[in-house]
DNA sequence: TCCATACAGTTCTAAAAACGAACTGTCAAA
DNA sequence: TTTGACAGTTCGTTTTTAGAACTGTATGGA
């Protein structure tokens, strides 16, 4: 989770993301879509593009220009957000109620996300859960926080 | 989606969630497991009080403590947390494996979470879905960037 | 040709947030 | 009386973010 963390964690990773999602793939796209400082948009979208979320293609070559696009491990994101936007529906709409609805093509029905067991199927909750340490844990229960980036020492600081 | 970011969207609030989810209750229990700064700690708790994901409870009147247990509200953030670790267990671990395992105490099983359409049970995938505006849409596209704070005017700055 | 505009950034300064470490205050036990 | 647990606050420093202007290529007029 921390690593995870370390990718979309943080106030406008997850909106750019979304904008993705909603076929947005421009700078300026982007940028007037959200308001963000040019600066942090095109310091997201180098990171996102570092961890394999977003892939940066040229679309044309006079001023070289490129368009991002999510990778697989991108669209992957999208149980993520859907869970975001329905825990949003849920606790914090106002009286005009939800901005987006979501349709579902197989079905044809606007609908919510549910979460399920990959085993039985059955709908989850947190307390029908039992978790225990996997392989990969580590030893002290401390976590070491999410991505000190560890002074970075940009331009022979004094 | 900006609103519910405006609630978990930065690096540690989904830390101290997944902690509550682990049963953490109490201001050391987080320090420690988290190495968040005291500060930044007392601050992160107050607020999702104040959003009322967590409420403040009295476990002992002597020195007055609380303790901080989740509510519904905060509860039913339960699909954001596993599809995120979902992420994480498929795109971020390293060759030791995951760190954590789920176990369904309904099926007994180890599972991963799936999300699926409330409507027919299908999994969903981005690309069978139609978002299209619901009620609550804004009429322009862009959104206005996350929870400004607005200045906060605190203690007669000068 | 000169000027304006579109696009994708980069650079700069000021303001806000986070870090780190020490400090406050209540109570219990040694 | 001192020490330690607990739950915060306070304060000075470092990092991030915001906000605005600037760079550079190319197109479309006037």
């Amino acid at each position: 989770m921390a690593r995870t963390i370390g990718v979309i964690g943080d106030r406008w990773t997850l909106l750019i993301l979304r904008e993705c999602f909603l076929r947005t793939r421009r700078f300026e796209g982007f940028q007037s879509a959200l308001g963000i400082t040019r600066h942090l948009l095109a310091e997201r979208l180098k990171k996102l593009v570092r961890q394999g979320v977003l892939r940066r293609i040229p679309y044309q070559e006079s001023p070289k220009r490129h368009e991002y696009i999510l990778t697989q491990k991108g669209l992957d994101l999208y149980p993520i957000m859907m869970a975001i936007v329905h825990w949003g529906d849920t606790h914090m709409v106002d009286e005009r109620g939800r901005p987006l609805l979501h349709q579902h093509r197989k079905c044809g029905k606007n609908f919510d996300p549910v979460m399920v067991c990959s085993e039985c199927g059955e709908p989850l909750s947190a307390k029908e859960v039992h978790t225990h340490p996997g392989p990969g844990a580590r030893s002290t229960p401390a976590i070491k926080a999410p991505e000190k980036p560890k002074a970075k020492a940009r331009r022979s600081a004094a």
